[in-house]
DNA sequence: CAAGAATATGAAAGATTATTGCGTCGATGT
DNA sequence: ACATCGACGCAATAATCTTTCATATTCTTG
């Protein structure tokens, strides 16, 4: 756990990027209690190590027509180390699964899907998922509503923690 | 799908600012093909009428010390809408839940969880999603390794759409 | 404990970007 | 054909970003 590399206000960079990834560095400056300049060089800094992958907009998907989304519970045949490698990669080529993890248990990958529409999801379970190689059973479960999405650290129980250990 | 109020400057604002949400308004003007003033103009309403709803740093969560990602299946004891809505408000406040999705099927809830270690998610598991008021059933799955994870819309999938529509 | 090295900080300046105002063009509809 | 409306781009201003540099702080080392 090499977040001991980054001090109270590194976190709190990272914290403030996290909620607002557009916010301007003397803004995040200010909220974090230093200068403009540390402050964008700690950012940079933060890139360069890993820490921050990326910078995403949140774009509504279903505003934008895609109104289906789906858990699909995959299990296979073999789960040979190149097998397995051989499905993640025909999933990271099928633009509408956009999550694919490999599980422990009787299930071995969750994928979440997006679709604009039943018919549209359904043709790729039937043509592409449920016919791909070394695939021997699919469960899906549509998504009915979504009450909690916030992808990412829960911050408050990083200081929390990091407060009781110190 | 209102997506017919967005022209194809429009979707192209937002693919790019899904990828990169950080670019430079003169960047993405470029890349778009008009000036810098619209583009801004653009990217406000797109904002406003709900398109974008917020920017965020993609934070390496292991980076920082939450090392275990699990998927947990849960099934209630009533599905009033009131009770729903009660499990639904109580996954809100779990720090540790970042997703909660209503499914139909067997499973009524899937929360994708993350915490620092095991330890800690079992002591969540049985002190506070077990012991909740209506949850009858609760497996777990722990992910192993991640294939995939982009949330978002995929717009190559959406403009090839409305390209055969057109 | 003191001296030096390494690192981080803040002020100032220059470059880049964001934002506003305004005139012009093209589409729409009467 | 003409007026209206909306969107564009240019130019100017305001704000921000980014580098430079001198200082202060921390950490190590003798």
């Amino acid at each position: 756990m090499p977040a001991h590399r980054l001090d109270p206000i590194d976190r709190k960079i990272l914290a403030e990027l996290q909620a607002d990834g557009r916010m301007t560095n003397v803004e995040l400056a200010r909220r974090v209690g230093i200068s403009a300049p540390p402050c964008l060089r700690r950012v940079r800094t933060l890139e360069e190590q890993g820490f921050i992958k990326g910078y995403h907009a949140e774009v509504d998907s279903r505003e934008l027509g895609f109104e289906v989304q789906v858990f699909a519970s995959v299990g296979l045949q073999s789960q040979a180390e190149a097998d397995l490698r051989a499905f993640e990669d025909r999933c990271r080529g099928w633009p509408l699964v956009r999550e694919c993890h490999m599980l422990n248990g009787e299930v071995d990958f969750i994928l979440k899907c997006v679709a604009p529409d039943l018919s549209t999801f359904q043709a790729f379970l039937t043509e592409q998922l449920l016919t791909a190689p070394n695939v021997a059973s699919v469960k899906t479960s549509l998504v009915i509503r979504c009450a909690k999405d916030e992808p990412g650290v829960p911050f408050d129980v990083l200081e929390e923690r990091l407060s009781r250990t110190a």
